[in-house]
RNA sequence: CGGGAAGUGGCUCAAUUUGGUAGAGCACUUGGUUUGGGACCAAGGGGUUGCAGGUUCAAAUCCUGUCUUCCCGACCA
């Protein structure tokens, strides 16, 4: 029996997010448009990709910082590509108490600017670069349509913003930290994202070039996981960041910046849950096992209390579920909030000196001897779920993997199911556009693959790259 | 931003058509009995009906505005 609360993933996937959504008690919607209530479930799992996150920009060498949340419109006005991509989704603020102000504020979509304004006075020589900051923060973009987590109007992300001497640097820069979004979407979430370079037309407002990493969901459409820019000297021409270099001549400094968002957790529930509720891969699950007593004599309590021990003591995260509700109840309960195994102790099982191990990702029971490793086996068992359920998410990606010649094979695919679209290009944007026109399907990124047939799979021209195209979140 | 639908205790809904002062199930609290796939009995608590105006002796119900959510389309580095 499927969980009461959640629509059929395959009836209506729209309806089946957000059920899944607000029955694991991941955010709920608050009274302001677009901006979401994120609650322990769903900011537990945030702190989670926070901590692992953080720990590998550390290791590379990277620092937090915090900058402002507003910023003076003249600043944003420096740099006119930035400007113009951002303008229709930025908030001004106009009044400070009941004054109007003389310029008014926006409210940070992206720290760009402040990174700039404060790099500019703090950068005076090569010896002070590379400058590596990154920032958590909240910002704000004003989004017409939104969805929990997906599309919200105030988001929750980091934002690395980078500084060096050159320009080979830079550019190693935003190659490794595409390279660390990608351990992290295929290591830690179990998501098998796609790396490629984004088109002119769908790059980052102000950028030299946007390398990012696209997720296929299970219903085929495409979700932007992670980007890394190349913005050259820009930025710093534009916002005059100078520094002297070895020849002791005055040079702009070559930057980058990086970023992934609150929007995984969307893309969490869309590659892996299903109709029972959350499934999450066991390396970002807050909570890894959790414990069910049925039935409360002492023997089955005791045995409850001396695992719990066990597990946690070896690092692994550990609840056990004391309440008075009926054991069904406690399975559908850590069933919908995606807890990777659940052990289930009970008298009847005792008897036979077994316990029952339930995995989320598949929901095989499995009954082992009570006497079993404990520690050895659930380390084990997690480790095979983290697997398959990357194994997983591989095979369902590559089955809504195509490949297009042409236009009408391009529009036959959308118009039967969508997916990864493996088609050559160009490089025209009369043909990107057009290919649009269909479904709204759009360039997700160019990859290094060679070219297919060497044509353009709209114009028929000559093809200058291989492009994997498809309808985006 | 255009087209459509909807907002009534935490949730799902009834009462709206024909204005007469809000009701059920789930959830919650207390006590007891239970425990292998969403337990049972008993007793309780909680809503001036999204918000603001208007019409009326009287508004959840009619009118206007506004906010929020959902669906379709446009837009979305």
């Amino acid at each position: 029996m499927k969980n009461k609360s959640i629509t059929s993933r395959d009836e209506d996937f729209a309806k089946w997010y957000t059920d899944v959504v607000s029955a694991a008690h991941l955010a709920s919607y608050t009274s302001v448009k677009g901006c979401i209530a994120i609650e322990p479930n769903g900011y537990a799992i945030w702190e989670k990709m926070q901590e692992i996150l953080d720990k590998k920009f550390k290791e590379l060498g990277h620092t937090n910082v915090q900058m402002p949340l507003l910023i003076p419109e003249s600043l944003l006005k420096k740099e006119s590509e930035l400007v113009e991509g951002f303008a229709p989704e930025v908030a001004w603020v106009t009044m400070g108490g009941s004054k109007e102000l003389e310029e008014r504020y926006c409210i940070r979509p992206t720290s760009e600017t402040m990174f700039c304004d404060y790099y500019k006075d703090h950068v005076s020589s090569y010896r002070d670069l590379p400058k590596l900051y990154n920032q958590w923060c909240n910002v704000l973009r004003w989004e017409k349509e939104t969805r929990p987590f997906l599309r919200s109007r105030e988001f929750l992300w980091q934002e690395g913003h980078t500084i060096h001497a050159t320009e080979e640097e830079a550019i190693k820069e935003t190659d490794k930290m595409m390279e660390v979004y990608k351990w992290f979407h295929h290591e830690i979430l179990a998501i098998p994202s796609i790396t490629g370079r984004k088109t002119e037309k769908e790059k980052f407002a102000g950028a030299e070039y946007t390398l990012t990493n696209e997720a296929l969901m299970y219903n085929g459409v495409a979700l932007q996981a992670g980007t890394s820019h190349y913005f050259g000297q820009k930025f710093s021409k534009a916002y005059d960041v100078k520094f002297l270099n070895k020849e002791n001549k005055l040079e702009h400094v070559y930057q980058t910046s990086w970023g992934t968002t609150t929007r995984m957790i969307g893309g969490l529930i869309m590659v892996h849950s299903d109709d029972y509720g959350l499934v999450l891969p066991p390396r970002i699950a807050p909570v890894q096992v959790t414990i069910i007593p049925i039935g409360s004599s002492s023997e089955v309590l005791d045995l409850v209390d001396k695992y719990e021990l066990l597990l946690k003591n070896n690092g692994i995260s550990v609840t056990k579920d004391l309440t008075d509700k009926s054991p069904g109840f406690k399975f559908a309960e850590a069933e919908v909030n995606g807890i990777p195994i659940r052990v289930e102790i009970g008298e009847r099982d005792l008897k036979e000196n077994k316990i029952t191990f339930v995995r989320r990702d598949t929901r095989e029971k499995i009954v082992e001897s009570k006497d079993l490793d404990i520690v050895k086996y659930v380390k084990e068992l997690l480790e095979t779920i983290q697997k398959d359920m990357y194994n997983r998410a591989v095979e369902r990606r590559d089955k809504l993997t195509f490949e297009a010649h042409n236009l009408k094979e391009m529009e036959n695919i959308l118009n039967t199911q969508p997916g990864f679209i493996h088609a050559d290009w160009c490089g025209d944007e009369t043909c990107e556009l057009k290919i649009k026109e269909i479904k709204g399907c759009k360039s997700r990124c160019i990859t290094e693959e060679p070219l297919i047939d060497g044509k353009c799979v709209c114009c028929g021209k000559e093809a200058k790259y291989h492009v994997i195209w498809g309808i985006q979140y």
